[in-house]
RNA sequence: GGUCCCGUAGCUCAAUGGUAGAGCAGUUGACUCUUAAUCAAUUGGUUGAAGGUUCGAGUCCUUCCGGGAUCACCA
C-alpha cells in the first residue's frame, strides 16, 4: 500500500513534521524522559510553597493550544490532571517558540521544564524554559476543545459515535475523561470485593477456562479444540462445578473472579464474555449468604462511592438498608396477580397466564413459566435492592430442595435497578440427589435437544467423597459496574466489547 | 434471527427530489496573559457499498455491510 493511500491528509502533514524533527536531530520518540512532578503534584507543590520559586519538569499530552505572536499557551494532560504551559519568546527564546509552533500538534506527548508561576488570569502554570517532543501523534485525536466551567473540564464536539468509541476504545479513553472514570470505578469495585472476601477468610482460586465438560449454568458454550490431545474443549460458562470440587477438598471458603463465555445473543445486558464473581462458603445456607451479600455490597458502596446511595438512570438506590425478601410465590402474586400455589401443574398455570393475556412459551416447564412471570412482571419493578427466594426446583438443578416443599429449592436472586445482579443457593451436596437431577434435566433437554448437557461424572465422583453443606453465590461484575457507574449498556463497562468484525480490520 | 431507526469532511452536525454546507480541527497570515483565545483568508466529500426509479437522488426503492433500540434466545 502506498503512503498516499495509507495516510490521510492530516496524517501526512504530521508525518512531514515528524520527518523534519528527525532531520534536525530530534528523536520524536526518545527512549527516556524526565519527570519531576505530575501535573497535579506541580500545582499542589506551588500552592503549598507560597510563591517560592519552584522548578518542575512535567510530561503529558497537549490538549489545547493558543498561539500568539511571541507567546503561546497550551494545556498538557497527564494521568493526574492538566497544567497550562506558558511559552514566551523572552523566556524560551524566539527560535524555540517558533519551533513549537511549527512542529507541535494537539495530541503530541511532550516533556516541559520550567518554573511554576501564576498567570495574570490567575491560573497556576509552567513558564517553560525547555521543551521536548517525547511522542509525536500522527493521527489527530477526535476531539476539539476544552472549556472550564465552574472548575470542571468540559470537552466540546468530542467522540460520540458508539461504534467508533467501542472499536477505538483507545481514542475514546484519550478523549472522554468520564470513560476513564468508569473503568477506574470498575477496578475499585473489583478491589473492594477482593478486600471484603479476603477479610472474611476466603481463598482466591483459579479454575480451568478450558473445560472438557461444561456446566453450572444453562447456556450454549463456545467450542474449541486441542490439537495434540485431539480433544474438543469448551470455554467455561460458569465456575460452579470446579469451585465446589474444592469444598470437597477441604477448602472451606473459596472465590474466583474471572471470565465466563456464553454463546448467546448480545444485547444491553449481555456480552459473549463477561466477568463473574462466584464464592462458596462451607456451613452457610442461602439465608446466611443473603446477609453476607448485603454486607458485601454495602462495603463496596462505602469503598467506591463513599456511602450507601447511588443513582441509576434517574432512580435513587440505597444499599444501606436491609434488602426486602420476597418469595417467588408472593412476588408473582403481588406483581402478576397469579397465586401459583393454586396451579400446581404446567397446564393449569399456562391456562391462567393465557387468560390474563400474558405470553406463554411453548414447551416450557411450570418452573420456566414462573421464571417468565418473574422476568416480565416482577424484575422490572425491583429498583431498590431486593431478594427473591424459593425458586422452582426444575429450573435449579444444583440447589438443595426446600424441606417440606419438594417443588421449590433454597435459592435466591438479588435484584437492583430493575435487573438481576446475583444468584445463590444452598448448594445441593447429596450426590445421589444430584445424579437424579442431572438425569431428570438430561431427559427434559433431550426433548428440545439443542442444549443437551453432558453429565459431569467427575463432579459426581467428587461429591461422593463428601461435600460439606455450603452456600454458593454468583454475581455479574459488569452489571454491578453498570449500576455503580450509572451506565445503561454493558458495553460501556467493558473496555473492548464484542462487535461484528469489519472488512477493514 | 424478527421489527424499527441510523450511517454526510478528522470530530459534532445541517441540507422540500433541484449547485453538498456550518462550527471546531487543519493550512497561511496578524497578535507578549490566553483558556471553546481572537481577527483575516483558505484546504478538505466516490454522502457506508452496489444496483434501481427519475430530466435530476444525500433524500425514493431493492440488496448487502456496520451500528443502535426492541423482541426472541439466555434451565
Amino acid at each position: 500500500m502506498s503512503e498516499e493511500q495509507q495516510f490521510t491528509e492530516l496524517e501526512r502533514l504530521r508525518l512531514a513534521k515528524l520527518e523534519a524533527l528527525r532531520q534536525q536531530g530530534n528523536d520524536p520518540f526518545p527512549p527516556r524522559v524526565e519527570r519531576s512532578h505530575t501535573t497535579a503534584a506541580a500545582i499542589a507543590a506551588f500552592e503549598a510553597g507560597g510563591e517560592q520559586p519552584l522548578l518542575a519538569t512535567i510530561v503529558g499530552r497537549i490538549r489545547s493550544m493558543r498561539l500568539m505572536g511571541k507567546l503561546a499557551f497550551a494545556h498538557v494532560e497527564d494521568g493526574h490532571g492538566r497544567l497550562q504551559l506558558f511559552l514566551r519568546a523572552d523566556d524560551l527564546g524566539a527560535e524555540n517558540l517558533q519551533h513549537f509552533k511549527d512542529y507541535y500538534d494537539l495530541g503530541d506527548f511532550v516533556e516541559a521544564q520550567g518554573e511554576m508561576f501564576r498567570t495574570k488570569a490567575g491560573e497556576v502554570s509552567l513558564n517553560v524554559k525547555a521543551l521536548r517532543m517525547i511522542a509525536k501523534a500522527l493521527t489527530p485525536l477526535p476531539a476539539a476543545k476544552d472549556e472550564i466551567v465552574d472548575g470542571e473540564v468540559v470537552r466540546h464536539a468530542t467522540l460520540a459515535d458508539p461504534e467508533t468509541r467501542y472499536r477505538q476504545r483507545y481514542a475514546d479513553l484519550a478523549v472522554n475523561p468520564q470513560v476513564r472514570e468508569v473503568f477506574k470505578m470498575r477496578a475499585g469495585i473489583l478491589r473492594s470485593l477482593r478486600e471484603f472476601l479476603d477479610q472474611h477468610d476466603f481463598l482466591e482460586v483459579e479454575t480451568p477456562v478450558l473445560q472438557p465438560v461444561y456446566g453450572g449454568a444453562a447456556a450454549r458454550p463456545f467450542v474449541t479444540h486441542h490439537n495434540q490431545l485431539k480433544q474438543d474443549l469448551y470455554l467455561r460458562i460458569s465456575f460452579e462445578l470446579y469451585l465446589k470440587r474444592l469444598l470437597v477438598g477441604g477448602l472451606e471458603r473459596v472465590y474466583e473472579i474471572g471470565r465466563d463465555f456464553r454463546n448467546e445473543g448480545v444485547d444491553r445486558t449481555h456480552n459473549p464474555e463477561f466477568t463473574m464473581l462466584e464464592f462458596y462458603m462451607a456451613y452457610a445456607d442461602y439465608r446466611r449468604v443473603m446477609e453476607f451479600t448485603e454486607e458485601m455490597l454495602r462495603y463496596v458502596g462505602r469503598q467506591v462511592l463513599g456511602g450507601s446511595k447511588l443513582s441509576y438512570q434517574g432512580h435513587e438506590i440505597d444499599l444501606g438498608n436491609a434488602w426486602p425478601r420476597i418469595t417467588i410465590a408472593d412476588a408473582v402474586h403481588e406483581f402478576a396477580g397469579i397465586d401459583i400455589s393454586k396451579y400446581p401443574d404446567v397446564n393449569s398455570l399456562a391456562a391462567v397466564m393465557k387468560d390474563k393475556g400474558y405470553k406463554v412459551r411453548v414447551g416450557g416447564s411450570r418452573g420456566k413459566l414462573i421464571e417468565d412471570l418473574v422476568g416480565d412482571h416482577v424484575e422490572p419493578r425491583l429498583i431498590q435492592p431486593t431478594f427473591l427466594y424459593d425458586y422452582p426446583r426444575e429450573v435449579s438443578p444444583l440447589a438443595k430442595s426446600q424441606p417440606g416443599d419438594p417443588s421449590t429449592v433454597e435459592r435466591f436472586e438479588g435484584y437492583m435497578g430493575g435487573f438481576e445482579i446475583c444468584n445463590a443457593f444452598s448448594e445441593l451436596n447429596d450426590p445421589l440427589d444430584q445424579q437424579a437431577r442431572f438425569e431428570e434435566m438430561g431427559r427434559s433437554l433431550k426433548a428440545g435437544d439443542e442444549d443437551l448437557h453432558p453429565m459431569d461424572e467427575d463432579y459426581l465422583r467428587a461429591m461422593r467423597y463428601g461435600m460439606p453443606p455450603n452456600g454458593g453465590f454468583g454475581m455479574g461484575i459488569d452489571r454491578i459496574t453498570m449500576l455503580f457507574t450509572d451506565q445503561p449498556n454493558i458495553r460501556e463497562v467493558i473496555l473492548f466489547p464484542h462487535l461484528r468484525r469489519r472488512e477493514d480490520e
